[in-house]
DNA sequence: CGCTCGAATGTTAGCGTTGTCATTTTTAAA
DNA sequence: TTTAAAAATGACAACGCTAACATTCGAGCG
């Protein structure tokens, strides 16, 4: 049988394509070579405003999207910023991580968040998850870290910050506040308002080490002042309203009662605010309530929450900066960044 | 000046590399080849048991991490799926993305998310960023979308859920429930509870058109029973406490009164809580309240609230079943998902 | 008017993996 | 045993882009 001539002069291995147009596609449009393309897309300076225009219009006659896996395997870096939280459902860190990501986008960086639930090694599978997308930074959540993070992040060689806290030693920066001091502002407001049997509340101690730290702290300020804690709940469950006021109820039947409770949370303290409204106990006559948040209810609960203010958004911000600051090679300096906690004093104490 | 002839023979390009153990070396360590890796990492029954374990300890070793970037690029197709949401600090959103985060990790899928601000336009450019990482699978939030998307996703050919409503025609895939019957639900539970002048307020209308729609099935259900609502609130900005007791006080203003207030997100109807604790007004006797959302703080606040439980994990928990499905290439059905979505009476209403 | 220098653009060769096809080894059937 | 079929493994090129190096071109200068 005769085979046609011309039909495949050489058996050119079959491949897959994605199907989209590529760069080649562009600069062959637009009549000039794919490394131009690529040049106006990542450094529009360099390329002369006459190809500019060229370039452009074939960008758009044909839809083409770059392709960023092929550009980050290239250049041994990716525009992926890789983040570790305990939990994206927590209000604190979706704000911080939704401020981080508004940052990064502006700059064409793509945030990869994950949650690891509070839970140390799964934050280092997490982790290790991440690089294998070469990212450009990490951000991680506190100090405590799980076995294997040390040697991982080392490998990486990104730049990494690690947010929500500043009391401890850093793998690169870090960006928050301290918690312990938070907490000590708490008592020695409840101090300064004659407060003398205070309870302290707080959920998942154990595994929440900033929420822990600011229960530390209260305590050891009300010990200083010879007023320890008159009683100290620990919730095996994340902070949530039905758990706040059952734990405030049985504070309040501790032997020789108390006349203050301390929340870990402002979502436990608004549990116990429901209670008491729920037995007639009087908010501050009877027992003054903190809380740490300034969640939005705080302002306009009955009465209204005194509370600690933690800078969410604030910390986003501020890490997006120091990450590309880094990202740009700037400074390689090794800054902790303590960007304070105010307490915001209202009605309930 | 006479070179020295060892002195590199061949210019040899200096290249970068991202530094870290690549599949080779890998392949090397363990004396196989660099291919017989891969399958042993993507489909480890196709390797033998004695390669399998010498391959496993040369990882091991070599502290090997995948270049995913590389993986992508050669198979054109990622193990991203990207995710657009009106915004991630939503505690809806936040849930199903959880829960979607969580069955996509299992499978080594990692989450791209981003938010919208409710802004279509963006939500047009935020798609177009994903494609640019070649997902696996797209999720968006509702059915209204940038002038762009059609195009965008039509040319993109992947899987498509869009979730957290089913009353439109999705792209591909819908998960979700019908806010205007569950708007309808509210509406005749107040009018069996003998209420006749209600007030609906919601917050952010104009974009949010689930929301929207919750609102407009209430409405329809009233005037259907002859007794339409007696005013309707639309909030300038996204719910918030304080604007929900503000728009309260404003509805209860109404010439004539109203006996009934449906709120589209229960954190506005703890707003009308708060603002009823502070002028004595009583629930349900005076004004019956019902919000949507079923928030933790719902079912204990006082009075508990009667309100809407949306399927928040499950809308993640079948999308990303759906998907995976989809993507392990069964079924091209193209389903939409009812979840439903109950009326929780407490009592407020 | 030739020369240097810098800006603009092009050429080449990978980046690290996987799809396709080829080859070798093992297993099962005859 | 022989042989075909199946399983296991390998060779090679290609995915779409960018770093490094090479070349061209025109402005500015003596």
């Amino acid at each position: 049988m005769a085979r046609n001539p011309q039909e495949d002069p050489k058996p050119a291995r079959a491949r897959r394509r994605a199907g989209r147009a590529t760069m080649s596609d562009v600069a062959r449009l637009a009549g000039v070579s794919a490394i131009t393309v690529s040049r106006l897309l990542r450094d529009p300076a360099s390329v002369s405003g006459t190809l500019a225009v060229r370039i452009r219009d074939a960008i758009e006659r044909l839809g083409y999207v770059p392709n960023l896996m092929a550009g980050g395997l290239a250049a041994a870096k990716s525009r992926i910023v890789g983040v570790v939280v305990p939990s994206i459902r927590n209000a604190f860190f979706a704000a911080s991580v939704d401020a981080l990501s508004a940052r990064f986008g502006e700059r064409g960086y793509a945030v990869l968040d994950s949650s690891s639930d509070y839970d140390l090694r799964r934050e280092d599978t997490l982790i290790e998850a991440m690089l294998a997308w070469n990212p450009a930074a990490l951000v991680l959540t506190g100090f405590a870290h799980g076995p294997r993070a040390a040697a991982i992040v080392a490998r990486a060689g990104v730049p990494i910050v690690e947010m929500w806290d500043v009391a401890g030693r850093p793998f690169d920066m870090a960006v928050g506040f301290d918690h312990n001091a938070a907490g000590r502002s708490v008592a020695r407001h409840l101090l300064a308002r004659g407060r003398r049997r205070v309870a302290v509340i707080g959920a998942m101690l154990g595994k929440d080490t900033r929420a822990s730290a600011r229960c530390a702290g209260v305590r050891e300020e009300l010990e200083r002042a010879g007023r320890p804690a008159v009683a100290t709940i620990d919730l095996p469950r994340a902070s949530n309203v039905g758990d706040g006021a059952s734990a405030f109820a049985e504070a309040l039947a501790a032997p020789g009662g108390i006349d203050a409770a301390a929340f870990s949370n402002d979502v436990l303290a608004l549990g116990a605010i429901f209670e008491c409204q729920k037995r007639g106990v009087r908010i501050p006559d009877d027992v003054a309530i903190v809380g740490f948040g300034d969640l939005d209810f705080a302002a306009h609960c009955r009465p209204s929450l005194t509370t600690l203010r933690p800078p969410r958004e604030q910390i986003g911000n501020e890490t997006a900066r120091l990450l590309l600051s880094r990202i740009d090679g700037q400074t390689p300096e090794r800054p902790v960044v303590d960007l304070g906690c105010d307490l915001v004093v209202r009605e309930s104490a």
